[in-house]
DNA sequence: GTTTTCATGTAACCCGTTACATGATTCA
DNA sequence: TGAATCATGTAACGGGTTACATGAAAAC
């Protein structure tokens, strides 16, 4: 049995917690989560299947293809999983915790795109976690830029305000969400106010000065 | 002797073309370059420079700390790599190719912080090449998007959304820089016209409806 | 009738990182 | 004196992809 990476197998289990799936549908709904809408090949998703399977945080039923009434529904063999009891439990411990391994590139999208099985602190710390992540970059790369502004040509310069641009624009995105979910924290009766990043008329005025679009915050 | 990445190579390649370097130096400088800030670490790094040497696209001199006047200059031994005349040409080869494997995800940063060696109209290639590419996964998502809306939740839809946003903004981006490129392509004694991609009053009002923002291009 | 989509799987490979080993030099 | 930085390297591991094998049903 292969290496287990945590975020596929974190990923699989909140799929399979909404409904069971076959392993050839599961797949399509792990690209909408999977970041960056990259395709997962079947050379990972099986073996990571059969993995959750021998440690029983699944079962798969194999439906031999039972025609119930007349067609439409011929199709062959299919394999469908569903978490066990011994899965879901696993499951929660690892929506509920909130460490870097949450707010990391490869991990936060999963991450998020699993906040409606999360709770709300737990997805206040997640948030903050990545917005405090990003915002050490910046500054990171701010500095080294500093240094070396004047020895870098054009293009090399122009790449590295677009890569900051970029950063500062989810540092601003993740500032919404965070503003939404403490709005929830306080006012939990009336549910969904606004879609949580829905633009709002913020930071509409030009050249901001780099450095102090961004305040440190939680 | 082990795999070699076309796209790492390449960058280094580029990187010694301006001035020859030891590794520990190189790495930094590899860092701007290599898109997303991320660490290159050294246990890639001196495998792939022993490569090329093997292949005499490099050549190292080890310099054996001679300390030239009085202090200064001490230091221990280091290995410094310059291109060989093979290693210029193969530089020349990789440097006029603008096939998929220029647009890339893995391969557009390096080769866009390499375009100050580039001819325009490989430049002009490449960013017309990325461009298309984006476009193309923005029509899928879009699709696919339509098509399983409802049955999503709050925060995957908000991160589906939060992840067009992104590609829109670099389509953008480089709608910019491909106007930069033309017009330097039709008056190119005048350099540097403007930085390219210095924030014009572009899309400064608010929620431009998604599909129509982006226009298909060459 | 042939191409596309559905469906499951395996073996080989690729390209990177981590952890380790080693040692000199500079800075606090 | 002890930590950080400079400098080079190797072996083991990790987590993915590609290419292959197989086959049935649906769409064109």
């Amino acid at each position: 049995m292969r290496a287990r990476s945590e975020v596929l197998e974190t990923a699989i289990l909140g799929i399979l917690a909404d409904s069971p799936l076959h392993g050839y549908e599961l797949r399509k709904r792990l690209n909408m989560v999977l970041g960056s809408f990259r395709a997962l090949s079947y050379g990972s998703l099986y073996p990571a299947l059969r993995s959750l399977e021998q440690r029983a945080l699944i079962a798969g039923t194999e439906t031999k293809d039972a025609p119930p009434q007349h067609a439409l529904s011929g199709r062959r063999s299919r394999i469908v999983y569903e978490l066990t009891a011994h899965g879901k439990e696993h499951l929660q411990g690892l929506l509920s915790s909130s460490g870097p391994a949450a707010w990391e590139d490869e991990s936060f999208d999963v991450r998020f795109a699993l906040f409606g099985k999360t709770d709300a602190e737990t997805r206040l710390r997640i948030l903050e976690g990545r917005r405090t992540r990003l915002a050490e970059r910046l500054e990171m790369v701010r500095e080294s830029a500093n240094r070396t502004r004047e020895r870098l040509d054009e293009y090399t310069l122009e790449l590295q305000r677009h890569g900051l641009e970029q950063v500062e624009h989810e540092v601003a995105w993740l500032d919404e969400l965070i503003d939404t979910e403490r709005g929830r924290a306080r006012a939990p009766r009336s549910e969904a106010r606004r879609a949580p990043g829905s633009t709002t008329q913020n930071e509409a005025e030009g050249d901001p000065r780099p450095g102090t679009t961004i305040k440190e915050r939680g």
